[in-house]
DNA sequence: TAATATCCGTTTGGTAGCAAACGAAATCGG
DNA sequence: CCGATTTCGTTTGCTACCAAACGGATATTA
């Protein structure tokens, strides 16, 4: 225990057992979900106000560019579903990304229900010169972590992954 | 490499790296990134359809009658840095409890540009019967982490915030 | 004490996010 | 075939979120 923080955590757990009584308080689980949801605003906000801010972009559509970019041009649906966004989220986030010229989207002739989005090459250009960078500011962000700790934090957050997507 | 998603994982880690030419690739600050992201995002949406909906709440609004419950009735700037939200922000969220009747706001008598916010009896109620509830939930969450990996976890995304936040 | 600067919460204007309703298009059952 | 159902992407209506501008209130300084 040795700075100011770690002393008002244990505060916080004792004023929170006082208000509970007698129920039990799951500390353990409270701080790590917690810390997941904190460490995930940080990050984000970093990166937006750092590089993505360059190239007018949000967090969202800095995913949307990139999946295109790995996985290539998909249909509304999967990359809605890889981006991990609702349908109608995606297609907001699309069309911001039509406006900056980023990506196109497609009618596709056999079903005319669907909607392939793929990068123009501006966005391509664009995620190309980007993505190094991004990827320099992850490094930054976990960068109090060594190698195996980055890799057996990414391996806990995937079983929080599994369990909470679940059902 | 047992399944269909480690396998995908392979597969995006050799796409990225040939879109990247023989530019350096760091995956493992990539992955712990993206994870953390993933990881609230899943959590956050369960708890909100879960728990949260039940009472009329959103994650931001949970947070802050807990902050309030916890820590007791504080002005405003306090509260938007104790619940980690822009001041602009937390005007929105405190303006959504006054109308469900959880939150009060009073101004301050020595300096009319400050506002306390406190807790109503029923949001001190509706409080009382959500934590323990969340809190379950919580443990749902991570339930697939030993006590020693829960705090792992914890301590580990306390140094990424802790990097992620300064500058 | 008067002019200026700073501080506080709100408002504004924008994107993001969701669920649910919607309309067009495809598919299925008879 | 043709009516009913399902499947797409979009739209709608809402909350959340931020930065920046704002306006009233307090502090500072000359």
């Amino acid at each position: 225990m040795q700075n100011r923080a770690d002393l008002r955590l244990l505060d916080a757990e004792r004023l929170i057992q006082e208000r509970l009584g007698d129920r039990r308080l799951d500390f353990d689980s409270m701080l790590a979900v917690s810390n997941i949801y904190r460490a995930a605003t940080a990050v984000r906000r970093r990166a937006e106000k750092g590089v993505l801010s360059e190239f007018g972009l949000s967090w969202g559509g800095f995913t949307t560019l990139w999946v295109l970019w790995v996985w290539g041009e998909m249909q509304s649906a999967d990359l809605a579903d890889e981006c991990d966004l609702s349908k109608g989220t995606l297609t907001g986030v699309v069309k911001t990304l039509e406006k900056r010229g980023f990506v196109k989207r497609t009618p596709v002739a056999a079903d005319r229900r669907k909607v392939t989005v793929s990068l123009t090459g501006p966005g391509l250009e664009t995620i190309e010169q980007l993505f190094p960078r991004f990827n320099l500011y992850e490094g930054e962000m976990v960068g109090n972590l060594s190698t195996s700790e980055k890799r057996e934090l990414a391996e806990l957050l995937r079983r929080v992954i599994v369990t909470a997507d679940s059902d």
